[in-house]
RNA sequence: GCCACUUUAGCUCAGCUGGUAGAGCAACUGAUUUGUAAUCAGUAGGUCGUUGGUUCGAUUCCGACAAGUGGCUCCA
C-alpha cells in the first residue's frame, strides 16, 4: 500500500500502481469525468500514469491551468494525429500548450496547408477524440528511439532526442501515431469536444530566420461547445475594439499607400490626443526638473559611429543619404543629438543630474512583416528624455523614473502591465550588446537593487537589453493579445564613454556620467494606439477630441445650441453643434457611436430656462443644468484629468 | 525579410463555374420641425489595388509588384 496525500491535507491508502485516474473514480465519478491529470509531488502527471510510492497529489481540471495547458497539449497531439493521417510522411517539431490554445509546427514537404484543410482536420480530430483509443505509454532507452527515429528519417525528433537522457524518453503508442516526448499526456483526449482550427502560419524551426521554415497550425479547443462559443464571441468582442477598427470610426489616423507604409497620418481627432499627452509631459516634465530641447531630424553618419547604432541598428534605420560625399541617416533615437548637447557646454558636478527632455521624431526602418496599425510604425514620436547622473544619484534618479510611470498610470487607469527587467545575454556580448562583462553585472545589479527597494513587482528576462545597458520594459497586450513594451527605462552606461561625456567632479577630476533614457509615455503612436483599446474609444473628458456635441431638438432651437456651444469654446471646452436636419434620436444615436463623452439636448424647455439637459455618453440622460453650471463642471473635470 | 491569406463606391460587404458591377450606411437635394440610440423620398458616386499574360472577351483564370491581415523573426 502507498499513502496519498492530497491538497486539503487528507491522507488516504492506494495499492501500489494505482493512477490518479482510479484515485478520482475512488472519491466520486463526477469527479473522475472531470479529471484532466494530476500534479504528482509538483509534477504534472498523466491520469493514468501508476503511481508507486508515497506522494503528494493534486487533481487537475478544467479550472486548473495546468489542467487547461494539459487539455491543449494534447489536444496538439491529436492534431499532430489528425494531420498525420491525411498527410503520411509528415515530420513533427513541437507542439505546445499556449494561454489559450495550442499549436504544432510540422514539415509538410511541399505540402500546403489551406482553409479547408483545416476543416477537414477538425473532422479528423472530432473523429479520431470519439474512438477513445486507449493509449500506451513506454518508457524506452535513449538508443533505441534513436535508432527507432534515424529509421523514420526524422531529423526533428532526433534534434529533441539529443538533450534527453535514458529514463527521460517515454512512447505513446496510439493506432497509427507515435509519438512523443516525455511530456505527454494522452488521457484528456475524449474531452475533446469542441475544436477550432484557428490558423496556418510559417515558423523559423526553433525560432531563428537563418532556419527552414515550418508550418504551424493554432488551434483552440473545450470541454465543450458552449465554451467555444464563449471563446469566439470574445474574440469578436476584441475586435471591436481594435485600435485599427477605432481608429478609422473615430477619425484618429490614416495610412495612405502614397505616404508609405508604417507612416500614419493624424487627422485633426488625433492631433488633439497627441497635443493633450504632449501637454501632460511637459507639466509633469517641467514640475520633475527637466529642460525641454529641440533636436534635427538627420545627422551624419559619423554621429552613429561614434554611438555605436550603426553597428547594432543599421538594418532598423532607413538608408542614407548622401551629400557632398557625406552620409546623413534619419535618426531612429535621439540619445546621440541629445548627448551632443550635453556636450556643448563643460559641465561641473553641480550641473548634475541634468535632464533633457524632447518628444522627438525618429524614423525606424521595421520590417514590412512588423508593422502593425499605430502599434508597430516606421515614424514615432517619442516621449524620450536622457538624464545624465552620477553612480551615487543613480538610485535617486532611476526610481524618480519609476515613480513617474505610476503616476501616469493612475491617470490612465492602466492597471494590466508586466514591468520586465531585460538582461543581457552574456554568449552575445561583442555581437548585440557592448562587450563590457563587468559593467553589465554591476548595472544590472543597479537596476534590480531599484525595484527590489520600492517593492515593485517585476519578472526578469534575459536578452532583452538594449545593446548599452539594462532596462525595464512596461508590458503590455493588444486588443487581439499581441504583447508590445508600452514605456520603457533603461541605463546607458557606453555612451557616455563612446561620446566622451565629461563632468568634474568634487576632487577637480573628469568623470563620465551614467545615462538613463526613459519614455514613459512610450510614443504617440503605440501609446494612442493602446489607449484606443485600453478605453475601447470612450476617452476620458480631457483626452476627447470632441469633448461636448449640443444636440437642437429641431432647427428651431439651432441659434440657441450654437450660443451654448460659443460658451463653451470660450471656456476651452471642444464643442460642436450637430446642425443636421435630424431626428433627435438620431443625433444621440450617431453622437453616442463617436463616443463623445458629453450630449447636450436643447429644446423649447431648455431654452425658455437657459439651461441644458446633459447627456453622458454610455450613461443616458443625467439631468438638467444651467449652462454656468455644467461649464464649471466640465472644467474641473477637464483639469483635473478625471477619469470619467 | 520569411510562410499563408486578403484587396469590389468614403465605410461594411454581395457578385455561382469568365460576357465591362450591386446593397446598406455615409455624402448631396428635397419633404418633415421632430424630446433621449436609425423619418421618408430622390440624386450622385466604382478603368473591381497596380501591371503583364491566357482568351473573341478578365472584377472573375495565371504571373509579377504594392498595400493590408494572421503568424515567425524583430521592437517603442
Amino acid at each position: 500500500m502507498i499513502k496519498i496525500h492530497f491538497p486539503d491535507g487528507a491522507e488516504r491508502e492506494y495499492a501500489e500502481g494505482v493512477s490518479a485516474m482510479d484515485i478520482a473514480k475512488s472519491i466520486s465519478e463526477g469527479l473522475a469525468r472531470k479529471v484532466l491529470a494530476a500534479s504528482v509531488n509538483g509534477v504534472v502527471w498523466d491520469a493514468s500514469r501508476p503511481i508507486n510510492s508515497d506522494v503528494s497529489l493534486k487533481l487537475l481540471t478544467w479550472d486548473d491551468t495546468d489542467g487547461k495547458s494539459t487539455f491543449w497539449h494534447s489536444s496538439a497531439h491529436l492534431m499532430a494525429e489528425a494531420v498525420e493521417s491525411m498527410f503520411p510522411g509528415v515530420k513533427f517539431w513541437v507542439g505546445p500548450a499556449l494561454d489559450k490554445g495550442f499549436y504544432y509546427d510540422m514539415d509538410l514537404g511541399d505540402k500546403k496547408l489551406t482553409e479547408d484543410d483545416l476543416l477537414q482536420l477538425e473532422k479528423k480530430m472530432n473523429e479520431l477524440s470519439k474512438q477513445q483509443n486507449v493509449y500506451v505509454r513506454k518508457e524506452i532507452s535513449k538508443n533505441e528511439a534513436v535508432s527507432y527515429f534515424q529509421e523514420k528519417g526524422d531529423q526533428y525528433k532526433l534534434d529533441l532526442l539529443q538533450n534527453l537522457a535514458d529514463g527521460e524518453i517515454t512512447f505513446l503508442h496510439s493506432g497509427k501515431f507515435h509519438g512523443s516526448l516525455p511530456w505527454s499526456t494522452y488521457s484528456t483526449y475524449r474531452f475533446n469536444k469542441a475544436i477550432k482550427l484557428t490558423s496556418i502560419s510559417g515558423a523559423y524551426w526553433k525560432g531563428d530566420e537563418k532556419n527552414k521554415m515550418l508550418t504551424r497550425v493554432y488551434g483552440v479547443t473545450f470541454p465543450s461547445n458552449k465554451e467555444l462559443e464563449e471563446y469566439l464571441v470574445m474574440l469578436e468582442e476584441a475586435k471591436k475594439r481594435d485600435h485599427r477598427k477605432l481608429g478609422k470610426e473615430l477619425s484618429i489616423f490614416t495610412m495612405d499607400d502614397d505616404v508609405g507604409p508604417g507612416l500614419p497620418l493624424w487627422l485633426p481627432n488625433g492631433t488633439i490626443i497627441i497635443e493633450e499627452l504632449e501637454k501632460l509631459a511637459k507639466e509633469t516634465e517641467q514640475a520633475a526638473g527637466y529642460k525641454r530641447v529641440v533636436t534635427p531630424h538627420i545627422a551624419k553618419e559619423s554621429m552613429y559611429l561614434t554611438s555605436g547604432h550603426l553597428p547594432y541598428y543599421a538594418d532598423s534605420m532607413y538608408p542614407p543619404m548622401e551629400l557632398d560625399g557625406t552620409k546623413y541617416y534619419l535618426k531612429a533615437m535621439n540619445c546621440p543629438h541629445h548627448h551632443k548637447i550635453f556636450a556643448a557646454e563643460p559641465k561641473s558636478y553641480k550641473d548634475l543630474p541634468l535632464r533633457l527632455a524632447e518628444y522627438g521624431t525618429c524614423y525606424r526602418y521595421e520590417q514590412s512583416g512588423e508593422l502593425f496599425g499605430l502599434m508597430r510604425v516606421r515614424c514615432l514620436h517619442m516621449n524620450d528624455a536622457h538624464i545624465y547622473c552620477t553612480k551615487e544619484q543613480f538610485y535617486q534618479e532611476f526610481k524618480a523614473v519609476n515613480d513617474m510611470y505610476l503616476k501616469y498610470f493612475k491617470i490612465f487607469g492602466i492597471d494590466k502591465y508586466v514591468m520586465r527587467l531585460s538582461l543581457h545575454d552574456p554568449a552575445k556580448l561583442g555581437k548585440k550588446y557592448v562587450d563590457e562583462p563587468e559593467l553589465w553585472k554591476e548595472t544590472e545589479a543597479l537596476v534590480r537593487d531599484v525595484l527590489i527597494r520600492t517593492n515593485t513587482p517585476f519578472v526578469e528576462v534575459q536578452d532583452e537589453a538594449a545593446f548599452y545597458g539594462p532596462k525595464i520594459d512596461v508590458q503590455i497586450w493588444s486588443a487581439i493579445g499581441r504583447e508590445f513594451t508600452l514605456a520603457t527605462n533603461q541605463v546607458d552606461f557606453a555612451q557616455g564613454r563612446r561620446f566622451k561625456l565629461e563632468y568634474t567632479n568634487q576632487e577637480n577630476k573628469p568623470d563620465t556620467p551614467l545615462i538613463i533614457h526613459r519614455a514613459p509615455l512610450g510614443t504617440h503612436e503605440r501609446f494612442i494606439g493602446f489607449l484606443l483599446e485600453h478605453y475601447a474609444g470612450k476617452f476620458p473628458l480631457w483626452l476627447a477630441p470632441i469633448q461636448v456635441k449640443v444636440l437642437p431638438i429641431s432647427d428651431k432651437f439651432l441659434p440657441y445650441a450654437q450660443t451654448i456651444s460659443q460658451e463653451l469654446k470660450n471656456a476651452d471646452i471642444r464643442a460642436e453643434v450637430d446642425d443636421r436636419n435630424e431626428k433627435i434620436g438620431k443625433k444621440i444615436r450617431d453622437t453616442e457611436l463617436l463616443r463623445v463623452p458629453y450630449m447636450l439636448v436643447v429644446g423649447e424647455k431648455e431654452m425658455n430656462e437657459g439651461k441644458v439637459a446633459i447627456r453622458r455618453q454610455g450613461k443616458g440622460d443625467t439631468g438638467t443644468a444651467t449652462i454656468a453650471d455644467f461649464v464649471s463642471s466640465a472644467k474641473s473635470e477637464i483639469k483635473e484629468r478625471r477619469a470619467e
